[in-house]
DNA sequence: CTCGCCTATCGTAAATCAACGATAAAGGAA
DNA sequence: TTCCTTTATCGTTGATTTACGATAGGCGAG
Protein backbone atom coordinates (compact mmCIF):
# COMPACT_ATOMS: atom_id res chain seq x y z
CA UNK A 1 0.00 0.00 0.00
CA UNK A 2 0.90 3.63 -0.67
CA UNK A 3 2.83 4.10 -3.83
CA UNK A 4 3.92 7.59 -2.56
CA UNK A 5 7.43 7.01 -4.17
CA UNK A 6 6.19 7.00 -7.35
CA UNK A 7 4.07 10.42 -6.79
CA UNK A 8 7.48 12.83 -6.48
CA UNK A 9 6.45 15.48 -8.51
CA UNK A 10 7.83 18.93 -8.07
CA UNK A 11 4.49 19.50 -6.36
CA UNK A 12 4.50 23.07 -7.04
CA UNK A 13 3.73 21.81 -11.26
CA UNK A 14 0.28 20.43 -10.39
CA UNK A 15 -1.97 22.41 -7.36
CA UNK A 16 -4.63 20.53 -7.83
CA UNK A 17 -3.11 17.08 -7.01
CA UNK A 18 -4.14 17.55 -3.54
CA UNK A 19 -7.02 19.20 -3.59
CA UNK A 20 -9.16 15.59 -3.00
CA UNK A 21 -7.43 13.08 -1.07
CA UNK A 22 -9.68 10.87 0.46
CA UNK A 23 -6.91 8.83 2.16
CA UNK A 24 -5.73 11.94 4.14
CA UNK A 25 -9.63 12.43 5.47
CA UNK A 26 -9.92 8.84 6.39
CA UNK A 27 -6.59 9.14 7.93
CA UNK A 28 -7.73 12.33 9.46
CA UNK A 29 -10.78 11.09 10.38
CA UNK A 30 -9.48 8.28 12.60
CA UNK A 31 -7.04 10.31 14.20
CA UNK A 32 -9.80 12.38 15.44
CA UNK A 33 -11.41 9.92 16.83
CA UNK A 34 -8.74 9.50 19.26
CA UNK A 35 -7.95 13.18 19.32
CA UNK A 36 -8.91 13.71 22.74
CA UNK A 37 -7.80 12.41 26.62
CA UNK A 38 -11.41 11.31 27.07
CA UNK A 39 -11.61 9.26 23.81
CA UNK A 40 -8.04 7.76 24.58
CA UNK A 41 -8.44 6.61 27.63
CA UNK A 42 -11.84 4.86 26.63
CA UNK A 43 -9.64 3.30 23.68
CA UNK A 44 -7.17 1.96 26.03
CA UNK A 45 -10.03 0.72 28.68
CA UNK A 46 -11.58 -1.17 26.53
CA UNK A 47 -8.12 -2.70 24.81
CA UNK A 48 -6.47 -4.15 27.98
CA UNK A 49 -10.58 -5.29 29.11
CA UNK A 50 -11.58 -6.90 26.08
CA UNK A 51 -15.45 -5.73 26.90
CA UNK A 52 -16.82 -3.02 29.10
CA UNK A 53 -20.26 -2.17 29.85
CA UNK A 54 -21.26 1.73 29.05
CA UNK A 55 -21.67 1.88 33.39
CA UNK A 56 -18.59 0.87 34.05
CA UNK A 57 -16.79 3.34 31.82
CA UNK A 58 -18.72 6.56 32.80
CA UNK A 59 -17.48 5.45 36.44
CA UNK A 60 -13.01 5.48 35.34
CA UNK A 61 -13.86 8.87 33.80
CA UNK A 62 -14.44 12.24 35.76
CA UNK A 63 -17.36 13.02 32.90
CA UNK A 64 -21.40 13.04 33.05
CA UNK A 65 -22.71 9.99 31.58
CA UNK A 66 -23.84 12.03 28.94
CA UNK A 67 -20.77 13.15 27.70
CA UNK A 68 -18.67 9.81 27.95
CA UNK A 69 -22.65 8.57 25.65
CA UNK A 70 -21.38 11.65 23.31
CA UNK A 71 -17.27 10.07 23.07
CA UNK A 72 -18.28 6.50 22.62
CA UNK A 73 -20.77 7.72 19.70
CA UNK A 74 -18.17 9.71 18.18
CA UNK A 75 -15.81 6.80 18.43
CA UNK A 76 -18.39 4.05 17.17
CA UNK A 77 -19.01 5.93 14.08
CA UNK A 78 -14.67 6.08 13.26
CA UNK A 79 -15.31 2.60 13.74
CA UNK A 80 -12.71 1.96 16.53
CA UNK A 81 -14.94 0.63 18.86
CA UNK A 82 -18.75 -1.66 18.82
CA UNK A 83 -21.39 -1.52 21.09
CA UNK A 84 -23.20 -4.64 21.68
CA UNK A 85 -26.89 -4.42 23.17
CA UNK A 86 -26.71 -6.83 26.12
CA UNK A 87 -29.99 -6.55 27.86
CA UNK A 88 -30.72 -3.14 29.01
CA UNK A 89 -26.74 -2.37 29.21
CA UNK A 90 -24.56 -2.08 26.15
CA UNK A 91 -21.40 -4.05 25.86
CA UNK A 92 -18.60 -2.27 24.10
CA UNK A 93 -15.88 -3.77 22.51
CA UNK A 94 -12.72 -2.48 20.39
CA UNK A 95 -12.89 -3.24 16.75
CA UNK A 96 -9.47 -4.89 15.85
CA UNK A 97 -9.71 -4.31 11.63
CA UNK A 98 -10.54 -0.46 12.16
CA UNK A 99 -7.40 -0.26 15.20
CA UNK A 100 -5.65 -2.34 12.42
CA UNK A 101 -6.53 0.19 9.78
CA UNK A 102 -5.01 2.92 12.34
CA UNK A 103 -1.81 1.65 13.02
CA UNK A 104 -1.29 0.73 9.36
CA UNK A 105 -2.27 4.66 8.77
CA UNK A 106 0.53 5.40 11.07
CA UNK A 107 3.40 3.27 10.44
CA UNK A 108 2.88 4.46 7.08
CA UNK A 109 4.21 7.61 7.44
CA UNK B 1 6.71 0.82 29.22
CA UNK B 2 3.12 0.57 29.48
CA UNK B 3 2.99 -1.24 32.64
CA UNK B 4 -0.96 -1.62 31.94
CA UNK B 5 -0.98 -5.32 32.34
CA UNK B 6 -0.88 -4.36 36.45
CA UNK B 7 -3.31 -2.15 36.15
CA UNK B 8 -6.73 -4.23 35.75
CA UNK B 9 -8.57 -3.02 38.28
CA UNK B 10 -12.03 -3.31 38.45
CA UNK B 11 -12.02 0.51 37.93
CA UNK B 12 -15.05 1.35 39.05
CA UNK B 13 -13.22 1.33 42.58
CA UNK B 14 -11.28 3.79 41.71
CA UNK B 15 -13.27 6.13 39.71
CA UNK B 16 -10.01 9.36 39.61
CA UNK B 17 -7.32 7.15 39.05
CA UNK B 18 -7.68 8.34 35.05
CA UNK B 19 -8.98 12.00 36.40
CA UNK B 20 -5.43 12.94 35.30
CA UNK B 21 -3.73 11.15 32.31
CA UNK B 22 -0.69 13.24 31.10
CA UNK B 23 0.09 10.05 28.46
CA UNK B 24 -2.91 10.34 27.77
CA UNK B 25 -3.25 13.86 27.39
CA UNK B 26 -0.01 14.14 24.99
CA UNK B 27 -0.96 11.16 22.87
CA UNK B 28 -4.54 12.96 21.92
CA UNK B 29 -2.38 16.36 21.27
CA UNK B 30 -0.12 14.66 19.16
CA UNK B 31 -3.33 12.90 17.46
CA UNK B 32 -4.94 15.87 17.17
CA UNK B 33 -1.61 17.54 15.09
CA UNK B 34 -2.82 14.49 12.23
CA UNK B 35 -6.25 14.94 12.99
CA UNK B 36 -7.22 17.16 10.12
CA UNK B 37 -6.53 16.37 6.06
CA UNK B 38 -4.50 19.47 5.22
CA UNK B 39 -1.98 18.57 8.38
CA UNK B 40 -2.11 14.85 6.99
CA UNK B 41 -1.42 16.15 3.65
CA UNK B 42 1.67 18.15 5.13
CA UNK B 43 3.21 15.76 7.09
CA UNK B 44 3.24 13.36 3.99
CA UNK B 45 4.61 15.95 2.17
CA UNK B 46 7.38 16.61 4.47
CA UNK B 47 7.80 13.31 4.72
CA UNK B 48 8.31 12.69 1.11
CA UNK B 49 10.97 15.36 0.43
CA UNK B 50 13.12 15.46 3.52
CA UNK B 51 12.24 19.70 3.62
CA UNK B 52 10.12 22.15 1.79
CA UNK B 53 9.51 25.54 1.55
CA UNK B 54 6.44 27.32 3.21
CA UNK B 55 5.96 28.63 -0.28
CA UNK B 56 5.51 25.28 -2.10
CA UNK B 57 3.60 23.70 0.88
CA UNK B 58 1.05 26.76 -0.25
CA UNK B 59 1.41 25.85 -3.74
CA UNK B 60 0.30 22.27 -3.20
CA UNK B 61 -2.43 22.73 -1.12
CA UNK B 62 -5.81 24.42 -2.02
CA UNK B 63 -6.05 26.78 0.70
CA UNK B 64 -5.06 30.54 0.63
CA UNK B 65 -1.61 31.02 2.51
CA UNK B 66 -2.61 32.06 5.90
CA UNK B 67 -4.30 29.08 6.62
CA UNK B 68 -2.07 26.97 5.46
CA UNK B 69 0.70 29.02 8.02
CA UNK B 70 -1.87 28.43 10.60
CA UNK B 71 -1.85 24.42 10.13
CA UNK B 72 2.11 24.91 10.43
CA UNK B 73 2.24 26.69 13.07
CA UNK B 74 0.11 23.85 15.16
CA UNK B 75 2.63 20.73 13.68
CA UNK B 76 4.86 23.58 14.88
CA UNK B 77 3.43 23.27 18.05
CA UNK B 78 2.93 19.57 18.43
CA UNK B 79 6.58 19.12 17.32
CA UNK B 80 6.05 17.32 14.48
CA UNK B 81 7.82 19.64 12.43
CA UNK B 82 10.58 22.17 12.60
CA UNK B 83 10.91 25.18 10.73
CA UNK B 84 14.08 26.88 9.97
CA UNK B 85 14.66 30.43 8.82
CA UNK B 86 17.05 30.31 5.85
CA UNK B 87 16.57 33.48 4.24
CA UNK B 88 13.79 35.75 3.21
CA UNK B 89 12.40 31.72 3.18
CA UNK B 90 11.39 29.25 5.76
CA UNK B 91 12.18 25.37 5.44
CA UNK B 92 10.21 22.83 7.34
CA UNK B 93 11.15 19.43 8.05
CA UNK B 94 9.64 16.28 9.90
CA UNK B 95 11.27 15.93 13.42
CA UNK B 96 11.80 12.46 13.22
CA UNK B 97 11.39 11.94 17.06
CA UNK B 98 7.93 13.15 17.50
CA UNK B 99 7.06 10.88 14.76
CA UNK B 100 8.50 7.79 16.54
CA UNK B 101 7.05 8.79 19.76
CA UNK B 102 3.16 9.37 17.59
CA UNK B 103 3.97 5.71 16.23
CA UNK B 104 5.09 4.52 19.36
CA UNK B 105 1.84 5.40 21.26
CA UNK B 106 -0.41 4.11 18.41
CA UNK B 107 1.42 1.15 17.90
CA UNK B 108 1.77 0.68 22.01
CA UNK B 109 -2.69 1.06 21.96
C1' DC C 1 -48.70 -3.66 34.30
C1' DT C 2 -45.63 -0.76 36.93
C1' DC C 3 -41.30 0.42 38.70
C1' DG C 4 -36.44 1.13 38.54
C1' DC C 5 -32.08 0.85 36.11
C1' DC C 6 -29.22 1.81 32.09
C1' DT C 7 -28.24 4.30 27.99
C1' DA C 8 -29.05 7.55 24.21
C1' DT C 9 -30.66 11.83 22.70
C1' DC C 10 -32.12 16.73 23.08
C1' DG C 11 -31.26 21.40 24.08
C1' DT C 12 -28.03 24.78 25.48
C1' DA C 13 -23.90 27.57 26.56
C1' DA C 14 -19.03 28.35 26.37
C1' DA C 15 -14.95 27.46 24.08
C1' DT C 16 -12.22 26.31 20.22
C1' DC C 17 -11.30 25.56 15.16
C1' DA C 18 -10.94 26.72 10.38
C1' DA C 19 -10.82 29.75 6.84
C1' DC C 20 -10.10 34.12 4.76
C1' DG C 21 -8.30 38.90 3.65
C1' DA C 22 -5.47 42.49 5.20
C1' DT C 23 -1.40 43.83 7.24
C1' DA C 24 3.15 43.73 9.38
C1' DA C 25 7.90 42.06 9.67
C1' DA C 26 12.27 40.40 7.71
C1' DG C 27 15.50 39.71 4.26
C1' DG C 28 17.61 40.01 -0.48
C1' DA C 29 18.04 42.54 -4.96
C1' DA C 30 18.63 46.54 -7.62
C1' DT D 1 17.73 53.44 0.25
C1' DT D 2 13.79 51.53 -2.04
C1' DC D 3 11.27 47.75 -3.84
C1' DC D 4 9.85 43.02 -4.03
C1' DT D 5 9.36 38.52 -2.16
C1' DT D 6 8.26 35.49 1.58
C1' DT D 7 6.15 34.35 5.83
C1' DA D 8 3.76 35.24 10.24
C1' DT D 9 0.24 37.48 12.69
C1' DC D 10 -4.17 40.09 13.43
C1' DG D 11 -9.04 40.44 13.27
C1' DT D 12 -13.27 38.48 11.95
C1' DT D 13 -16.86 35.23 10.73
C1' DG D 14 -19.17 30.87 10.69
C1' DA D 15 -18.99 26.12 11.99
C1' DT D 16 -17.84 22.61 15.14
C1' DT D 17 -16.65 20.66 19.84
C1' DT D 18 -17.23 19.88 24.49
C1' DA D 19 -19.60 19.78 28.49
C1' DC D 20 -23.68 19.57 31.25
C1' DG D 21 -28.55 18.70 32.98
C1' DA D 22 -32.89 17.11 31.72
C1' DT D 23 -35.50 13.88 29.41
C1' DA D 24 -37.04 9.95 26.65
C1' DG D 25 -36.79 5.00 25.41
C1' DG D 26 -35.73 0.07 26.28
C1' DC D 27 -35.50 -3.82 29.14
C1' DG D 28 -35.89 -6.86 33.16
C1' DA D 29 -37.69 -7.55 37.98
C1' DG D 30 -41.38 -7.85 40.84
Amino acid sequence: MAKRSSTKKTCSSEPAKLTADPTAEDFAKLAWAIAHPARVQIVRLLIGREACVCGEIVNCLPLAQSTVSQHLKILKESGLIQGEVDGPKVCYCINPKQLEKLKAFVNGL
